[in-house]
DNA sequence: GCAGCGCTGGAAAGCGCTTTCCCGCCACGC
DNA sequence: GCGTGGCGGGAAAGCGCTTTCCAGCGCTGC
């Protein structure tokens, strides 16, 4: 075993030509090889097997072909279809990704970022929310420069003003829109479950729900703060039950979170929408299909990842570019008339 | 911008000692340093900011610090949830993971494996259901044994007999526990929503449940192949439907699958459990909350995923080593006596 | 008292590529 | 006819690390 692999310098001297001529040939160079010469290396290259060893090349042309996704938790729907969308523009640009996992804890962003800097990742996209947190994300903040500095490209999905190019999803907008939907459906009393607070997303999509209740002249809701997970959501419906707030309808940040609500609604004998309207925010493909369906706003986010990709892909001039994406509100059967 | 990265070089002069003693210091060497001399490096690399060139390292350790995950689709819950088992431990071990996907194309999974030796990765896990798609299948082979001869680990999810590491999951088990365990809520006739019949995942699990309905001695299921997709089990359940079969249990080999079929039945008005009871396979955490709750052979996804990314980091022996995860069959609300 | 050993530090040879620079060749133009 | 310029090919200098090998030095053991 361990047979080395196959160098450049071997393909050459098979062929009978320079390192430099092999090299040219097999790697989209400027420079013109005479027709002969070209097809006795790509043949010799063919019969011995030849790949090219990346960490070389990178190495010489000091520019990796890998590409960097830091996500929280590639597991939630969230997150893996967006991390589909980074993925396919990356590899239709014959590129690697590098998948990052935080955690969900901020620091590691940081971390993961200085990782994908040593790799010299051409670019990287950060779909991680941003977090309030002020010491994570002055850190990050080094990091991003650190990493632009070198000559890499960043995108963020959902957290502007980082000096990125961004992808930014209308939560503030979305929330809004579906507060005015679930407004006109009679509903006068609303809770949020609104997701850790530090969160941005967490928070633009509150405050869009907030301004979308107050255009239509309600009361502002009650707001239960928790994980922005599944089990985050069914803590705080819990607690929502237990607080006797009587409201007709909850809008949870998060179809995730929905998800762990409704559970938790249920189980109290709380019927969906009959008691309890409940809405959430992204339209998870997955959970398309639930019962009931899940009233919510839609985002792409595919489309959202692949349009982060692209933005960091394609040089780009210096200024930091922001592409917004349209939520749509999406009334289902977890919602009804009140 | 661009300020060039700062060398190991730089930090050695700035430290005053030499290349090497520098690198001793900031990598595991065997090589002992002395106290203060490793102190000063350690000193300067840090206000310098050193981040050392992992091309570089990779180049003259001749092996990364990457590690490949290939998967079919990243959207897919069962291979997210491989995936954060991978990465979780990948991460631990200071690795940073290579997400491939193949969109379902066989072909792909070579191609992918490809890059990833031209990466030098140092191992690479492939969560990719085999095929009996004889071409791929031997191209995939060969890449494998490149991969491997060149020094890198390779583990398989679910596809024994490639010469490789494997973690098997009980599929032929579980599909004939959980067709005994059907037989014995009363079913008599029983469908199978049975996935593509080149996927070995889906005709093991299907051999599994045939087996598990002879044991009950109950007549062989009607077996409709489609997608492995939430599409596929829709359209499979709706030609069930067309069918006449009057089957009063349903097998979709997969949970995404039993999702899609659900929907199917739902549309045309079929109660679940009490005109048809369905069962899937996998039991998908994001799923667990739907209505009605979903009966299905429970899978330790991510603890797979674990477990892979284990074998094929620590060096173990030449042997391919094969690690069985049992599936335990969890019936819930959507099937019912008959 | 000295050969020999273990230990630390440094010089330098790569690792497999890319790319600059140079050289020889040919077609032109005057 | 010869200078010029363009062009295809090769030699070689890196890219930023690791690691082998050697030098020096203080000890130990006979």
């Amino acid at each position: 075993m361990s047979a080395r692999q196959v160098t450049l310098a071997e393909v050459a001297k098979q062929a009978g030509v320079s390192l430099a001529t092999a090299s040219r040939v097999l790697n989209g160079s400027t420079r013109q090889v005479s027709e002969d010469l070209s097809e006795r290396v790509l043949r010799t290259a063919e019969e011995l097997g030849y790949v090219p060893n990346a960490s070389a090349q990178a190495l010489a042309r000091n520019s990796s072909s890998l590409v960097g996704l830091v996500v929280h938790d590639i597991t939630d729907p969230y997150f893996s279809c967006i991390a589909a969308g980074v993925t396919r523009v990356a590899e239709a640009a014959g590129l690697s990704v590098v998948l990052g996992t935080t955690g969900r804890r901020p620091e590691r962003e940081a971390e993961l970022l200085s990782t994908l800097r040593a790799h010299r990742a051409r670019a990287v996209v950060l779909a991680g929310s941003r977090t309030t947190d002020r010491a994570a994300q002055s850190r990050l903040a080094a990091e991003i420069d650190a990493f632009t500095e070198q000559g890499g490209r960043v995108a963020c999905v959902s957290q502007a003003k980082l000096g990125t190019d961004t992808v930014v999803p209308g939560n503030r907008a979305g929330g809004r829109a579906l507060a005015r939907a679930l407004a006109e459906l009679g509903h006068k009393k609303f809770a949020v479950l609104g997701g850790p607070s530090e969160l941005v997303v967490a928070r633009d999509r509150l405050a869009g729900f907030k301004a979308g209740l107050a255009d239509a002249g309600i009361a502002p809701p009650v707001v239960i703060n928790g994980a922005f997970t599944r089990d985050g959501g069914y803590a705080a419906a819990m607690e929502l039950l237990g607080s006797k707030s009587r409201s007709t309808c909850v809008f949870a940040v998060t179809d995730v979170m929905a998800m762990g609500a409704m559970a938790a609604l249920r189980e109290r004998g709380v019927r969906i929408p009959e008691d309890i309207s409940i809405a959430g925010f992204d339209d998870i493909p997955t959970l398309r299909d639930t019962v009931p369906a899940l009233s919510t706003v839609r985002l792409p986010l595919e489309e959202m990842g692949e349009i982060a990709a692209g933005l960091v892909l394609d040089a780009g001039g210096d200024e930091a570019r922001t592409i917004r994406v349209a939520g749509e509100v999406v009334l289902r059967a977890s919602t009804a008339h009140n």
